[in-house]
RNA sequence: GGACCGUUAGCUCAGCUGGAUAGAGCGCUGCCCUCCGAAGGCAGAGGCCAGAGGUUCGAAUCCUCUACGGUCCGCCA
């Protein structure tokens, strides 16, 4: 149950109600009524800003319309109270029987917070898809959380989710590898090397060297590009896309599908996209203007294919040809969206690295045209993350084989801590990484604290059972036996579970169930101490045993929602710290 | 020259798509364990929400301009 709705639903209803006594004119939308939990707890359990909303297009004065609804509100048993304060807000207070229903529900229905808000609809997140020539570095760790979380929430939303991964095996960076790769083919024949400019240095590489040996023996030793250059590529693909896996594994991604940008050329499938835009007229030969700024010394104009993004919104067209005829990075593009589009899905989002800032508009436009504007693409930019260790930024640099790697990234703070961290921020913000911050076991360290609030209740039920006190019916606890307002305020806190749900799916925002467990725990963790001054308040009341089954169910509805959420996380929740 | 993102407490960041007196952590000051894990909690100090206009009952939030920072700008992917 989502109380919130629930509210809402009877907010709506009253105004109805109203409106078909002649209280309201008729003809009022409804839709920007929100039922909210107000920013301070002094103004009661809830508040509806309806009054104000409808003012204007009723013509009457917010106070009168807030009046007139706090009385058919009232009349509801969940409500208790219902105050007009302020310039028209309606501050509402639970019966607090309400509160332990919610609690209930949290304690025996496992899909409370589920929404079905997706009803279903088939939603495809596309991220990391970084290039397969190496491991993961920790630049792609953040869109690669990121993204994951992001498909959790929606999946937990009511979506259809489908988590892929665009092998990009069809460019120029491939023949780099696979020359690399060939390289340390021949070290493992024994020979010596140079790593010119233009290739991976990498010692990631050396296996692949010695497991091309192992596959083809000296076959290729002294011959030319020409007789291995195709093998080698796609061999050396596969390997990296291993690692690549293993990389993802290690945080807990799991993709449903890799999509190879190979696929695409020679089967016509890129000709096939064009073609589409060029029937409904969106690409013309034509020639682009200039770049203002800085101009490339090489510049000369050339006639080639453009695509007509202008007209989506874009900046400049675009082209999709280069000066050799061959495709650029955009036409593959365009074809692998064309598929997703011709998948079915409803809706596309792709999440991105900071450096294709450029790339959201024309992608968008590709999208809009390719769909006839049916299929929403929604892009989500990964910004830079800072690494710090003893105060001090380390950097990564691929071309000298130093970058920092997903498994070293793994290895010093652990899946946990790592995903959690990079959740906490929204996605489009820069920020700084602190090694020495996030391996504290502090409130410093929010992966902690949360975490610790959860082992918290673990621990109060272990404590409960030695002291030979049932739990094996919370759900059937009277709970009506914990219902001091600092309770009651651990228990609203938790019955906001399915409303920050919906909001973050919405806006796809997985930091927002990050910063809510937070508050969560910071709620467990103020009530715990209050059982300090007030030996009321504490969970296990020695010689009341049925109190202490209420009180343990409330806390015990506040693990679950923690686990819920650290679930969606891809956060194990921790029963015992150690 | 242009595009996109950002600018909120000394520092790192939230702010629920326009609501009430702007929030949290760190740091600073002072309290709280004969008590289920103090790995916690409570309280205090600290703000011209970058600046200027505009929109309306109401703006940190929406619009315009300016400043600063980041990312990027055909023939890399």
């Amino acid at each position: 149950m989502n109380l919130f709705a629930d509210i809402r639903a009877l907010v709506i209803e009253c105004l109805t109600q109203m409106t078909s006594e002649g209280v309201l004119p008729d003809g009022l939308t409804f839709d920007n009524v929100a039922v909210e939990p107000p920013r301070d707890a002094a103004h009661g359990d809830m508040a509806t800003n309806a009054a104000m909303v409808l003012a204007k297009p009723a013509k009457m004065k917010p106070r009168d319309i807030a009046e007139a609804l706090a009385a058919g509100l009232a009349a509801d048993a969940r409500v208790s109270s219902a105050d007009v304060a302020g310039p028209g807000f309606l501050n509402l207070r639970l019966d607090a029987a309400v509160w332990g229903q919610v609690m209930k529900d949290v304690l025996t229905n496992p899909d409370f917070g589920r929404s079905d808000m997706g009803a279903g609809k088939k939603i495809n997140v596309e991220y990391v898809s970084a290039n397969p020539t190496g491991p993961l570095h920790v630049g792609h760790t953040r869109g690669a959380i990121f993204g994951d979380a992001l498909a959790s929430l929606l999946d937990y939303a009511g979506y259809d989710v489908t988590r892929e991964y665009y092998i990009n095996d069809g460019g120029g960076q491939v023949d780099v590898l696979a020359r690399s790769v060939y390289l340390r083919y021949l070290e493992a024949h024994g020979q010596t090397v140079e790593f010119e400019d233009g290739t991976y240095p990498g010692a990631y590489l050396i296996n692949a060297g010695e497991a091309l040996k192992a596959k083809v023996g000296d076959a290729y030793v002294g011959q030319p590009e020409d007789v291995w250059l195709a093998d080698v590529r796609s061999f050396a693909t596969d390997a990296m896309m291993d690692l690549v896996r293993e990389d993802l594994a290690s945080l807990g991604i799991n993709m449903d599908v890799f999509f190879s940008e190979k696929s695409l050329y020679g089967t016509g499938r890129i000709e096939q996209a064009i073609e589409d835009l060029k029937s409904k007229d969106l690409i013309y030969w034509g020639t682009l203007k200039p770049p203002k700024g800085k101009m490339p010394e090489d510049w000369k104009p050339r006639e080639q294919w453009l695509f007509k993004s202008t007209e989506f919104g874009d900046d400049e067209d675009r082209p999709v040809q280069k000066g050799d005829g061959a495709w650029t990075y955009f036409a593959p593009d365009i074809a692998y969206h064309f598929d997703k589009v011709s998948r079915g899905f409803d809706a596309l989002v792709d999440v991105f690295g900071a450096d294709h800032t450029g790339y959201v508009k024309r992608m968008k436009a590709a999208v809009a045209a390719l769909s006839e504007n049916r299929v929403p693409l929604d892009i989500k930019l990964a910004q830079i993350v800072r690494l710090f260790k003893n105060g001090e930024e380390f950097k990564m640099s691929k071309r000298a084989g130093t970058f920092i790697t997903v498994q070293d990234l793994v290895d010093e703070v652990g899946k946990d801590v790592a995903r959690f961290i990079m959740l906490t921020r929204k996605n489009d913000t820069p920020f700084d990484f602190d090694f020495d911050k996030v391996t504290e076991q502090s409130k410093d360290n929010p992966v902690f604290y949360v975490q610790y609030a959860h082992a918290r209740v673990h621990s109060v039920m272990r404590k409960a059972g030695d002291a030979g006190i049932d739990l094996s019916d919370l759900a059937g606890a009277d709970l009506s036996l914990a219902t001091h307002p600092a309770e009651m305020a651990v228990a609203a806190k938790a019955a906001e579970w399915p409303r920050v749900v919906e909001i973050a799916a919405r806006t796809n925002e997985p930091h927002r169930i990050a910063l809510y467990l937070y508050d969560l725990a910071s709620e467990l963790h103020g009530l715990w101490n209050r059982g300090n001054d007030d030996v009321s308040l504490r969970f296990i009341q020695e010689d009341n045993v049925a109190a202490s089954q209420a009180k343990i169910a409330l806390v015990k509805s506040v693990s679950v929602v923690i686990s819920h959420g650290l679930s969606i996380l891809g956060v194990t929740p921790a029963e015992e710290m150690r």
